[in-house]
DNA sequence: CGGATGATTCGGTGCTCACCGAAATGTTAT
DNA sequence: ATAACATTTCGGTGAGCACCGAATCATCCG
C-alpha cells in the first residue's frame, strides 16, 4: 500500500499563514491609528502613543501587547517606559501598501492649524525611511524623465542614474542593504501615484537629509524644503517650483 | 489676519486612508479563506466559495457584499450566479505580503491526499498570475546566478537576462504592463523565500503554460511541471532536479 | 407552467473584544 | 524615605458582528 512517509498514529500538523489574525491586528481604528503614527520610522512611548490615540493608557497598553506580539512592532524597555517602533522595513511596506489600497474616511478638520499641518502633510512627508507625498512622487516622475530611472521590465537605475548618485557623493551602497528591493515605489496614499521607496529611497532620503536639503519636524512626519534643498533639487533634477513648496491649494480631490 | 483658503462657516472635511476599515475585512477567518482561495486567479461563484469555507449560503452572501463593497473583490453576474474574482494584481499583490508577514497557524491534516495536495502546493502553486512555490524561489535563485537577474539598486533584468528571454521566444511586452513593477518579488509563504512576480513572473508563467512547461490544476492552485518542463527547465535555466518534482520529504520546517 | 437551483433577505443568538477606572507595580526624582 | 510618574493588571460593561435557518426572489430547465 502507497503510504509515503504517513502515519496514521501520529499527528498531523500543518502550518498555514494566518492572514485573519495578522489583519485582526490592523482591524481597529485605534491599532490603525497606532501604526499609522509609527510609520514616521520614529520610537514612541506608550504615553505619547495614549494620547496621540486619546485612548486610556491601560488601553494602549493592551494595542501594544497584541502588536508586539503579532510581530508587527518592536520594542524597548528601559526604566519606567516602554519604547515601541515599526518592527522593520517590510513592515512598513506592507503598511504603505495597504494605506494606498484603503478606502478613504473623512475626518473633520477643526482649525487653520490642522488644515495647514494636513497640506504640509500632502506636500513631503517621510514614510519610514523616505520621501512620500508630492515631492516624492514628483521625484520619480522627474527621475524618469530625466533617464535616470527607467521602465524596462521592472523600475531600475539606469546607467545614467548610477552616474548621477555618485556624482551626487552619494557612497556606493552595495550590498549595504542587499536584503531589500533596491528601486521600489509604493503607491501614495495622498496623490495615489507611486513614489519612491526600497533601498534607493531610502539613500535618497538620507542624503537629503544630510545636506540639509530637507528637514524634518521633530514631532511629526512632515519635511520641509530648505531653500538650499530648493536650489539644489532644481539645479540637479529639474524639479519643477510647484512640487517643492506646499501648494495653497488644497490638492485636487481624486479622479 | 492670514486665513488662507479657509472658511470658518464651511464644513471641512479631509480624507485620510481607513486601514482599519480594509483590515476588517481580512480580519476574518472566513473572508481570509475566500482571499486565499482567490489569489489562484480564478473566479469563483459564490456557492463553490460557500462550500470551500464552509458556512451556509447566506453568509457567504453578507461576505462577499463587503467583499466587493470594499474593493477587494471584482464582481459579475450572470443569471441567477454571482462570480467573483480578485480585483486585480494591486489586491493580489497586497494579499501575498501579507500572507508573507502573517504568523503561521496550525491546521490538521485529516487524509493522504490532503498531505499529498499539500506538499504540491508547496512544490509549485499559481499566484494570481505567476508561479509560486519552491519553483517560483528556484526560479529566483538560479537565473540571478545565471546573471539573467541582477541586485544592483534592485533586482533587474540584465541585458543577458533580455536577450534569455527574446531567444526564448518571449514578446517584448513593452509597455502592455508598464504600470505594475515589471520585476518583483515577493515572499513565498511557504518557503519564507522570495519568488518572482510583477509583469516578468506573470509573462514567464503564461509562457510557460503556452510551451506546457507546467500545467495547472483545473480545481486547484496546483501546478505541475512536465515532461518537456523537465528538460526545458533543466536546458535553459539548470535548474536542478530538487526544484522539478516534489520532495518525498515535507518541507523543512522553517528556521 | 411547475419544479429545481443559486442566491438573497431578515430576525435572532452567542461570542468576541475595545474600552474604562481603580488599584497595583516598578522606576526615577526629591 | 516619600512623592511623582509611566506603565500594567484586572474586573466589568457595552457594542459589534459572524453565524444560522427559514422564507423569499430570481433564473434556468423539463
Amino acid at each position: 500500500m502507497y503510504m509515503n512517509r504517513w502515519d496514521a498514529d501520529q499527528e498531523k500538523l500543518a502550518e498555514t499563514p494566518d492572514l485573519a489574525a495578522l489583519a485582526a491586528l490592523l482591524a481597529d481604528r485605534t491599532r490603525a491609528a497606532i501604526c499609522m503614527a509609527l510609520l514616521d520610522g520614529g520610537t514612541w512611548t506608550a504615553g505619547e502613543l495614549a494620547e496621540y490615540a486619546s485612548v486610556a493608557p491601560s488601553t494602549t497598553t493592551e494595542h501594544l501587547n497584541l502588536l508586539v506580539a503579532g510581530g508587527l512592532l518592536a520594542e524597548e524597555r528601559q526604566g519606567r517606559r516602554r519604547y515601541v517602533r515599526l518592527a522593520g522595513p517590510d513592515t512598513a511596506e506592507t503598511l504603505e501598501n495597504l494605506a494606498g489600497l484603503a478606502p478613504y474616511r473623512h475626518v473633520p478638520i477643526r482649525s487653520l492649524a490642522e488644515a495647514n499641518q494636513r497640506r504640509a502633510l500632502h506636500h513631503a512627508r517621510t514614510c519610514y525611511d523616505h520621501i512620500a507625498g508630492a515631492l516624492g512622487c514628483a521625484l520619480v516622475e522627474v527621475m524618469t524623465e530625466r533617464g535616470l530611472l527607467a521602465r524596462e521590465y521592472g523600475l531600475v537605475l539606469t546607467a545614467a542614474g548610477a552616474h548621477w548618485l555618485t556624482a551626487l557623493g552619494v557612497p556606493d551602497t552595495g550590498p549595504s542593504l542587499a536584503h531589500r528591493a533596491h528601486v521600489r515605489t509604493c503607491l501614495d496614499w495622498t496623490v495615489r501615484r507611486p513614489h519612491l521607496s526600497g533601498a534607493l529611497g531610502a539613500t535618497l532620503y538620507r542624503h537629503a537629509l544630510e545636506r540639509r536639503w530637507i528637514v524634518k519636524s521633530p514631532t511629526t512626519r512632515i519635511l520641509s524644503v530648505t531653500e538650499t534643498g530648493r536650489t539644489a533639487f532644481r539645479d540637479r533634477l529639474g524639479l519643477p517650483d510647484e512640487a517643492l513648496s506646499p501648494s495653497l491649494a488644497f490638492p485636487a480631490p481624486r479622479g
